[in-house]
DNA sequence: AAACAGTGCGCG
DNA sequence: AAAGCGCGCACTGTTT
């Protein structure tokens, strides 16, 4: 049974009144589309999909296929390819789905090494991203902009959701997919794409919750880094021997997976298996698999639940990972999730920082996170909606709040008024929020990239918004003379020019 | 023809 | 004792 989720307070009914008339604006507003690169963009994705398809077709496992199947040949039914694979062509397919059949996923696949296979699986990148994104965006647009919807009304959890086409999954992370969708989105003439997103908002507002100590000092000391210290323990490295992959690893690996309820049996399959598919190599240059080997760990471990881990495995290794980090590290954040399960079980329902009440039949999972994924999107929408219905208006601007991903507010501002937009944006996401929620015990910090005038959503760059005497220091100017705060914004070539003129100074 | 479950995959 | 949270969308294959 799904949860049930009220808003049960007058603060509550008010952010959800003023996030769906803010919610909306954005909506009419819209944002603009690149017809003409659209139109080309799905041509050449649609030749590139046929010429991958053309030469799947001559090797063993298509003629298999066709043998088997005939007319009824689909290379998309996910049944007929583990039965090709798995049952006529003899491969190894351990792995199962939910409903006992083979897994035929990224994961299961990249373990097989033929041709047709590794073309398969980029025809499935490339459709996706044709058959959802370009001709999501083809079928929405309507004279040169698109208008995705922003729901309040659809999840369980009381975040938001998107449809029709949903704004909040385009791809971003796989660099070719990610330009050739998001050249797709471009600024109104002579107008600048900004995203403006809070960093870790879910780790600080779970922290509001929890209050764990330690948890709180990795969040107010900038110098400390939670990622990189469990990246450090799963692949027992020192600090200097930390790679950004490593890491990423390490945060999506373990370190979010465990927040969400994980355990080390999945985080030690992923990790391990990161090992060799990402090819991961050390600071220095070594192998991880060789260096795991030189600290005594050869083998992954079976994986298999209900079976102690076999001592002087990976497995068994990150057991112990999992229990430091645990009983040890975060011994406050512990106590908190029982505490927090347990009252659920007592009363059939919680509530949220933010005023919402959930109650229902829920997991013990479901429990933990729903209040802190929830809560963490109320704080970006009641800064959008700060920002829409009041903040713009007030200051006669012409940006225009566009989108918003959960945790991040993407907007269309014209050139002139960029650097103003991005200071409301400090003063409202950060200062005004945290004056109107004072349970907000940790620092908020938001993070600003900006698209060159006319240029697409691809061509974003990080700004920084700094404070005023860092940038006036370096101009050798007065501070505290703009407007909205004590904040100043640094664009990509000031931010060049200030580690220039820093180094110079060192240097002299 | 429409509805539904299952699978896979894009995002936070 | 249980064992990853939340979405939307495309597609297959079955049921209504």
């Amino acid at each position: 049974m799904k949860a049930q989720v009220t808003p049960c307070s007058k603060d509550a009914y008010t952010l959800l009144h003023n996030g769906a008339r803010a919610l909306a604006q954005i909506e009419a507003a819209g944002m603009r589309v690149d017809i003409p690169y659209l139109d080309a963009a799905i041509k050449r994705t649609e030749r590139q999909v046929k010429r991958l398809q053309a030469r799947m077709e001559r090797t063993d496992v298509a003629r298999t296929w066709r043998k088997a199947y005939g007319p009824k040949t689909n290379f998309d039914s996910t049944q007929q390819l583990g039965d090709i694979l798995f049952d006529w062509m003899g491969f190894d397919g351990s792995e199962e789905t939910a409903g006992g059949s083979y897994k035929t996923d990224k994961v299961a696949l990249g373990k097989i090494d033929h041709p047709f296979v590794r073309d398969m699986l980029r025809v499935r990148q490339l459709g996706k991203a044709l058959n959802t994104n370009l001709r999501g965006l083809k079928r929405e647009v309507q004279d040169e902009y698109l208008h995705p919807f922003f729901n309040l009304h659809t999840t369980t959890t009381f975040r938001s959701s998107s449809d029709h086409p949903n704004f909040q999954n385009i791809p971003v992370r796989e660099e070719g997919i990610k330009q050739l969708v998001r050249r797709a989105i471009i600024p109104r003439p002579g107008r600048q794409l900004v995203e403006v997103d809070y960093s870790g908002i879910e780790v600080r507002i779970a922290a509001c919750y929890h209050q764990d100590p330690v948890m709180i000092e990795y969040i107010r000391d900038e110098t400390k880094d939670m990622h990189r210290d469990m990246a450090m323990e799963c692949y027992m490295l020192a600090a200097e021997e930390v790679t950004k992959p490593i890491r990423y690893c390490g945060k999506n690996m373990f370190v979010f997976p465990q927040f969400y309820g994980d355990w080390y049996v999945d985080c030690a399959k992923s990790l391990w298996n990161a090992t060799s598919e990402m090819g991961l190599v050390t600071e220095s240059g070594l192998a991880l698999g060789e260096h795991l080997k030189a600290k005594g760990i050869r083998r992954r471990g079976a994986c298999i639940p209900g079976k102690d881990p076999v001592p002087g495995t990976f497995e068994a290794h990150i057991q112990a990972v999992e229990h430091r980090f645990w009983q040890e590290r975060f011994r406050v954040y512990d106590q908190w999730k029982k505490d927090w399960f347990k009252a659920y079980q007592r009363k059939g329902s919680f509530r949220s920082k933010t005023g919402f009440l959930y109650q229902g039949y829920l997991k013990r999972n479901e429990v933990i996170n729903y209040p802190v994924q929830g809560s963490a999107f109320h704080c970006l929408l009641w800064a959008l909606s700060r920002l829409v219905l009041r903040e713009l208006r007030r200051n006669k601007m012409k940006a225009l709040v566009i989108g918003q991903i959960h945790d991040s507010i993407v907007s269309d501002v014209p050139e002139a008024e960029v650097d103003d937009y991005l200071l409301l944006t400090q003063e409202v996401m950060v200062e005004k929020l945290m004056k109107a929620w004072p349970w907000i015990c940790v620092p908020l910090v938001i993070e600003a990239e900006v698209a060159p005038v006319t240029e697409s959503w691809v061509a974003k760059k990080e700004v920084r918004i700094t404070l005023a005497e860092h940038k006036a220091g370096w101009q050798g100017l007065e501070p505290g003379t703009r407007e909205w705060s004590g904040y100043w914004i640094l664009h990509p070539d000031e931010q060049e020019q200030m580690i220039a003129y820093t180094r110079a100074r060192k240097i002299g």
